[in-house]
DNA sequence: ACGCCATGTTGAAACAGTTACATATACATT
DNA sequence: AATGTATATGTAACTGTTTCAACATGGCGT
């Protein structure tokens, strides 16, 4: 039980002041305010109108663009909304950016919103704001990201596993030369799938060449420079393994506009978490997540908890899944290269040794 | 200046029930209830908590799945959350199905969520709730559908003219056996731009056949099974304008599954709201109109709106434009016409007149 | 030194809406 | 007739917010 006018008791001042002191107005003296705030915190402070508490949660997104296209987000949405069926919530969404005032806590923040929880949307750039909120203790799940402290709720999908597969499937099929493709701005999914295509690499003695991994913006054209880079290499892969869904989208349209075969003349297993796979001829062979999934799972969990249903932590782990569709083959007999110009050179691949 | 203290009153009942009412509190008599909106409606009221006011508006699905695919809804909501940034408004997401009760009004069902405003994306079989919010005269902007009643405020696309220009790009080419694809749950875009394909057909003298007109759920497998049904025609046309983002991915990927060569064998002009037209191979010609756009205007129209800042009504018209990319060239010297099971037959245009 | 005014900071009180608890009424049961 | 029960409403105590007044402080002119 804590109220705006216990806070004001404690701390020797008016409910007024304390009620100003939580809304940032800029009167208040800066030294009062600090300790109105201290008290607040140290009451687990949480606003009511009436009598009835809110029931709102936020989704936020931190030092993340809203928008990276590709269905990621939209498929998130839709997944968060069902979650928050069941408790009957209601999801907002908020600029950390925009209103957040730096001498305000994530706490005080989010309280001055309304909302009681929040869903984080964040790479590893906003890791540290993660950290924080889950430091403050307020209700939060962090979606696609892990951390080690038990402190900080998540669900993430462990792609790991299944870009194994991938990238194994690959080699079942007589590829050695394969190349790896990932977003530059690296979170903890892209790095875990560039582990596992290094790992299985290394454990078939195949030779994993610097050159052959790319890291760039995850959008289209980054798709199709990649493709161009690691193509025209003096000795390019015959395989690559794209760990982002809009990557692989680019990079297969540029194999088609240089006129380089999939899969007869090049292998690609691609990344979706959404139904990107589709949208490419052939249907691409992909590491498969579910935005949504993630995103029920955590709202379920989220609105659950405000309703006291559970206040352990929460770390859930979504499956993926590897599917088989119509971008793998067998190597060709010929290495392609292709130069950026367009011209093809064609090599036996044992010509090079 | 209307509190639930002078509803009381007016209704001669005590500021209690007058809450519950409005928080459609199952204990009240329906009467009494009935009583208490019918003076709630009369004065106007609007709920506020202490002295200040809400700024959210809310982002309702009316009649439509959250969750159309293509990049439509995540570009919108970018573009919402875009105009909402200069009054320093936030946005809820509400569900209208789940939340609303059937005896409570719109105007009651957007205060009792704390909103202040309303953004509503709609089909056509959302116009009645979108005109009845009107009617109601609770502050709102209907995104993506046009009404004739000024007391509707929206914003759209007029995709006409554009549409127009793409059929007239495909008969300037050559092409006289033009076919046009659309969804089959008709918005009044879709609809304006069939008329643009008949208009234009009509005008240049060519015939529509109502075989070449294909309404189909408007994914990327409805697109697939409108490019088998439509090259598998007796007579099939060499052309096509593609109503929707993912119909046209989904017909040029069954084209290249079957082997049709776009644009040598079969021109297509599509439609895109977002990044669509860039995932496939060819790059697709399209009429394009911008979903941030929409959302960024509506946003800003209905937040300087809330802010007294206009309380004209608005209609906004956002431009399109038509993009010519690489899924179109003059129709080929033999019509391919390609049955369902994948055999080829070509046949000389003049051979069936 | 004194008065005056601007500025910054706080509190009292009046306001907003909600809900626990008590009360009244009508009707059924014993 | 007495009692119990369900429905409907009111009283009052509780949220948080904001207006207005009050107080303190400091600079400036006379």
């Amino acid at each position: 039980m804590s109220s705006i006018r216990q806070i004001a008791k404690q701390a020797g001042l008016s409910v007024a002041t304390v009620s100003r002191a939580l809304n940032n107005d800029p009167v208040v003296n800066e030294a009062t305010r600090k300790r109105v705030l201290a008290v607040a915190n140290a009451v687990r402070y949480s606003a009511t109108i009436g009598r009835r508490s809110s029931t709102i949660v936020a989704l936020a997104y931190v030092a993340v663009p809203f928008h990276r296209g590709g269905g990621y987000d939209s498929e998130l949405m839709m997944g968060i909304m069902r979650g928050l069926d069941e408790q009957k919530f209601d999801v907002m969404v908020l600029n950390l950016q925009r209103d957040k005032m730096p001498n305000e806590n994530y706490t005080q923040f989010f309280m001055r919103k309304g909302v009681r929880g929040v869903l984080l949307r964040s790479l590893s750039a906003g890791r540290p704001v993660c950290e924080q909120i889950a430091l403050e203790r307020f209700p939060h799940v962090v979606i696609g990201e892990r951390f080690a402290s038990s402190k900080v709720n998540f669900t993430y999908c462990d792609s790991y596993a299944d870009s194994r597969r991938a990238v194994e499937h690959l080699i079942d099929l007589g590829h050695k030369r394969i190349g790896f493709c990932s977003h530059d701005v690296p979170d903890q999914d892209h790095q875990d799938r560039e582990n596992a295509y290094r790992e299985i690499m290394n454990e078939a003695g195949l030779p994993i060449r610097e050159d052959w991994i790319v890291r760039i913006g995850a959008d289209l054209s980054g798709g199709a420079q990649a493709f161009t880079r690691l193509v025209s290499l003096k000795e390019p892969p015959t395989a690559v393994f794209c760990a982002d869904p809009l990557l692989t989208l680019g990079f297969l349209q540029r194999a088609h506009e240089l006129g380089l075969h999939v899969p007869q003349e090049f292998s690609v297993v691609g990344f979706d978490d959404a139904d990107a796979r589709h949208m490419s001829y052939p249907i691409f062979s992909a590491v498969r997540q579910s935005a949504a999934e993630l995103g029920y799972e955590a709202a379920l969990w989220l609105t659950r908890s405000l309703t006291g249903e559970s206040n352990l932590s929460f770390r859930k782990v979504v499956a993926t899944s590897f599917e088989l569709n119509a971008t793998t083959s067998s190597p060709p007999n010929e290495t392609v290269r292709l130069l950026p110009n367009g011209i093809r050179l064609q090599q036996k691949p044992d010509a090079r040794k």
